[in-house]
RNA sequence: GGGCGCGUAGUUCAGCGGAAGAAUGCCUGAUUUGCAAUCAGGAGGUCUCGGGUUCAAAUCCCGACGCGUCCA
């Protein structure tokens, strides 16, 4: 996909005096004011900057963002602050890898305006792609800062575009840092990414790409690209690389955590210091925007990098600890980004728990690894490749941590992990499933169809209404207006009365509310007035468990840490529950510190504000923990506020004051998954009825076990130890009886058997046991030696089972002489040579297949 | 969200279709002591739960729950 020369020729207009010319190396188009013939980028041009800076001066890593965020507030940008590495704004993406994510896709598609424009910022981004390449290239990081500059070109409001945008660059390069310019390129390099396109020139300087200006210009797809409404500068440029080519160091280490990188022992390679402070810095901003460590999802890699600074860390024993390093590296980021030192204690806890965790994981791990080697060994060879990525997948231990722990030289290929991703490709994900009701798909009207107009945010008290009638499908209707709440953001449906038709379910499709009609009404006709009724009394249970929902969210935040966030949430008439990040299972204690909380705010009666704000000033005002409920659409956001103490965007329908939700009473929580916890919890009227029930099962038992209520657990405890007591006595009880059976049967049911290789007992019984207590009688007959016991039994209300035990299995094989009793008696049944069961019909057939099994054993005995 | 592995005595685990086992800890009794003491005896189990297959399931299959791990 090439672009049109006019798209570059726009950036380089002949008053900046740029000529453009193709890299002899590369064969890539440039632009420059130099002579040259290659680009300024790897490997066209080598690194000529180390112990060579082309800057006047050297930065720091503080001191280079003020003065690229200085340069552009001085030349009409306005400065914002940092978005949250984790975008709880948009759900596409886990993590926040270029300044542009912030802006994506509500101001980048013109629903929402930027924050300023145009404006600057430092935004820090994460990259685990490059995880494996930390410290081994001197390059290579997993977090890093992007500072950049933007602006919007909304259509009759230009701020500016390529030209002035390269103008900029050529003079923070130029006249602020003092970089040669003949030395500098735009490299050409079409951009193209999330629907959108455009030019892009790569800035490079002695061998290092410091800077990409992408010029977004176009929407749609390969072949049908059309111009965007709205133009887009988005700008990137790598803060670390500034300093690095400030400080002209070796690596990009030295000079970015110069301080630190000589504080650590000595003890740690360059290598290893790197994927410690890389790491760390990483972690602490996961953690400060609420990823807790976990098996899944942004969890999982937030473990990954603990897990990685582990292996590092216990490479060199008693040099020093996580909790030391990461408390270190916090201070050192604190300077600038305060946050990250606003919840230590939470940081120590999980630091600690991550530690212990995966000392489990490797102790555990261990003992797999010998075993697994054991086995191997006995076959007489050792540990295959096929055992290697079993070992990691299965338990995560790494290849070298096996070779450590064998002490053996280990051939470990050099794709490894591409080996264990190929072992998770066999499957295919299944596709997303459609929306859809409780009865099946949901009817899309046409367009020409206005949006409905949605009443319950603006009174959540009003029950009746009167609406038009605008359309008609199936059982569904939309109306022009309604006061009925939908399916939506774990609140589930209202209900009431359209025309005085039952409507059972309300949902939510694009900007329509549809309400569904129960089947066999007729239909309404499409323009007709209807009166639509809620019913008030679900809808009240509703509003108090969503309210009572977001009371749970701020006493959890209050009292785990403000790593809480909301992971998902159901509210319905019965009962609520509420999902949070969380390291570990909740105590009773905990538990009943929120409680009390939350009864306490509902006490104070305070006002719970609903009203709605433009996105980019609720944002600035309250902060990205907003997005509780997750990414919210629209240019205004709906915000629900307790006062004080809990504000978010939501669309549900709630109370006005906190008194309204009633006694919160909380059934119990359970860990749903690793750093995930949930909490069931009551409000409203609903508490009581739960209430009540715990009451009355209470009093039921207390009255069963004819002791008062406080006495029923040591009760309990008496009566299962009773229980122990007589089991075992019964236990013993039938044994004693079988056995009492088996000398029975000795007495009345032997006969002797002369053979030629020794005389054989045989015993013949007929008994009324269960299989089990036929095998404990054989089993007792075939201890005396030259025994073979022929039993059936016909079990109350059961068929006939034939068993056969033999104490001379060589001589007289059980399973033998119970197969020669089966064909005439439809039996089926098998076993071994000293026992065989069987079971078929009872009564006569059962008889005579005891009959054949003695004849078979006299067959025998002549024979042997 | 998906793959893989694991749930058996208080604990750590073996067994992986034909009678529930070992080590350790616990109890009792001997021995009387060089540091994880020794010897003998004993107690301790709804083999996570629920279905299914089978004459027979701790064992095989399906599902649930719990734990671990890898990947997105």
């Amino acid at each position: 996909m090439t672009l049109e020369p006019r798209e570059y020729e726009e950036a380089f207009p002949p008053r900046l005096g740029f000529h453009r010319t193709v890299c002899v190396s590369c064969g890539e188009a440039f632009w420059t004011r130099g002579d040259r013939d290659t680009c300024a980028e790897s490997p066209c041009t080598p690194y000529s900057f180390q112990g060579n800076s082309p800057f006047r001066r050297t930065f720091t890593l503080d001191e280079f963002r003020e003065f690229y965020l200085d340069f552009f507030e001085a030349r009409g940008h306005r400065r914002i602050r940092r978005y949250p590495v984790v975008p709880r704004w948009r759900n596409d993406v886990m993590f926040v890898q270029a300044s542009i994510y912030d802006f994506q896709p509500w101001v980048t598609s013109g629903a929402i305006d930027p924050p300023a424009n145009p404006l600057a910022l430092s935004q820090p981004c994460l990259r685990f792609n490059d995880l494996d390449n930390v410290g081994v290239t001197g390059r290579h990081l997993t977090f890093f800062e992007m500072l950049a500059h933007h602006a919007f070109n909304r259509p009759g409001h230009p701020v500016y575009f390529k030209d002035r945008t390269v103008e900029l660059c050529h003079e923070l390069l130029v006249d602020a840092l003092g970089a040669p310019e003949g030395e500098i390129t735009y490299k050409e390099e079409a951009w193209e990414g999330g629907g959108n396109r455009g030019p892009s020139v790569s800035v490079g300087l002695r061998g290092l790409e410091l800077a990409t200006l992408v010029f977004m210009e176009y929407e749609g797809r390969e072949g049908a690209w059309r111009p965007m409404p709205m133009t887009v500068v988005d700008t990137g440029y790598g803060l670390e690389r500034f300093v690095w080519m400030s400080q002209g160091t070796q690596t990009i280490y030295e000079a970015i955590f110069p301080r630190l990188l000589e504080e650590l022992p000595e003890a740690f390679s360059l290598a290893e210091k790197a994927v410690l402070l890389d790491h760390a810095k990483n972690f602490l901003f996961l953690f400060t925007d609420g990823v807790v460590p976990s098996n899944v999802r942004e969890g999982y890699l937030a473990r990954l990098l603990l897990r990685r600074m582990l292996r590092v860390l216990q490479k060199h024993p008693g040099e020093t600890g996580l909790t030391a390093l990461v408390e270190r590296v916090a201070e050192d980021v604190g300077r600038h980004f305060p946050e990250v030192l606003s919840d230590r204690a939470g940081l120590e806890e999980i630091l600690a728990l991550e530690e212990r965790r995966f000392d489990e994981a490797l102790a555990r791990g261990r003992v797999q690894v010998r075993r697994v080697e054991e086995r191997r060994r006995a076959e007489g060879r050792g540990l295959l490749l096929e055992d290697l990525l079993e070992l990691y997948d299965s338990f995560g231990i790494p290849p070298d941590a096996v070779r450590e722990e064998l002490g053996t030289p280990l051939e470990i290929p050099p794709d490894f992990l591409a080996q264990v991703s190929r072992r998770h490709e066999k499957v295919e994900p299944e596709g997303a499933a459609g929306e859809a009701s409780t009865e099946g798909e949901l009817p899309h009207p046409p367009s020409t169809v206005p949006a409905t107009e949605v009443l319950y945010p603006l009174d959540p008290y009003r029950l009746r209404f009167s609406a038009r009638v605008l359309y008609v499908h199936g059982p569904w209707v939309l109306l022009d207006r309604t006061y009925f709440y939908p399916t939506g953001g774990g609140q589930v449906t209202d209900q009431g009365t359209l025309g005085g038709r039952f409507v059972p379910e309300v949902a939510r499709i694009g900007a329509y509310v549809l309400h569904r009609l129960e089947r066999g009404h007729p239909p309404f006709v499409p323009g007709s007035v209807v009166e639509g009724v809620v019913d008030g009394v679900r809808r009240r249970q509703l509003m108090q468990h969503h309210t009572g929902t977001h009371l749970i969210n701020g006493a959890l935040r209050t009292i785990l840490g403000p790593h809480v966030w909301q992971a998902g949430a159901y509210k319905g008439v019965e009962g609520a529950r509420l999902d949070v990040t969380h390291w570990s299972a909740l105590a009773p204690e905990q538990l009943a510190r929120v409680e009390r909380l939350v009864n306490r705010i509902v006490a104070e009666d305070r006002p719970v504000l609903s009203f709605f704000e433009p996105r980019g000033r609720a944002e600035e005002r309250w902060g990205f923990g907003l997005y509780q409920g997750g990414a919210v659409p629209g240019r205004e956001l709906r915000i629900v506020e307790i006062e004080g103490f809990d504000v978010e965007a939501c669309g549900g329908t709630h109370c006005t004051h906190t008194s309204e939700v009633g006694f919160v009473k909380i059934l119990g929580s359970e860990r749903i998954q690793d750093g995930m916890v949930r909490v069931h919890f009551v409000s409203g009227e609903r508490s009581l009825t739960v209430m009540q029930e715990h009451e009355r099962i209470l009093q039921e038992t207390s009255r069963s076990l004819a002791a008062p209520v406080e006495g029923i657990p040591p009760a309990v405890e008496k009566l299962k130890e009773r229980v122990r007591v007589l089991e075992k006595a019964s236990r013993s009880g039938g044994k004693a009886n079988l056995k009492d059976t088996a000398q029975r049967l000795q007495r009345e049911g032997a006969f002797d058997l002369a053979s030629p290789g020794g005389s054989v007992h045989g015993i013949v019984g007929k008994l009324a046991l269960s299989r089990e207590e036929v095998q404990e009688v054989a089993r007792e007959l075939t201890r005396t030696p030259a025994t073979v016991a022929l039993l059936s039994s016909e079990p109350e209300g059961g068929g006939g089972i034939l068993f056969v035990a033999s104490s001379s299995p060589d001589r007289y094989p059980a399973r033998d002489l119970l197969q020669a009793a089966l064909p005439g008696w439809g039996g089926r049944g098998g076993g071994n040579a000293s026992a065989a069961t069987a079971s078929g019909p009872p009564g006569e057939p059962l008889a005579s297949a005891l009959r054949s099994a003695r004849q078979a054993l006299e067959g025998l005995a002549k024979g042997a």
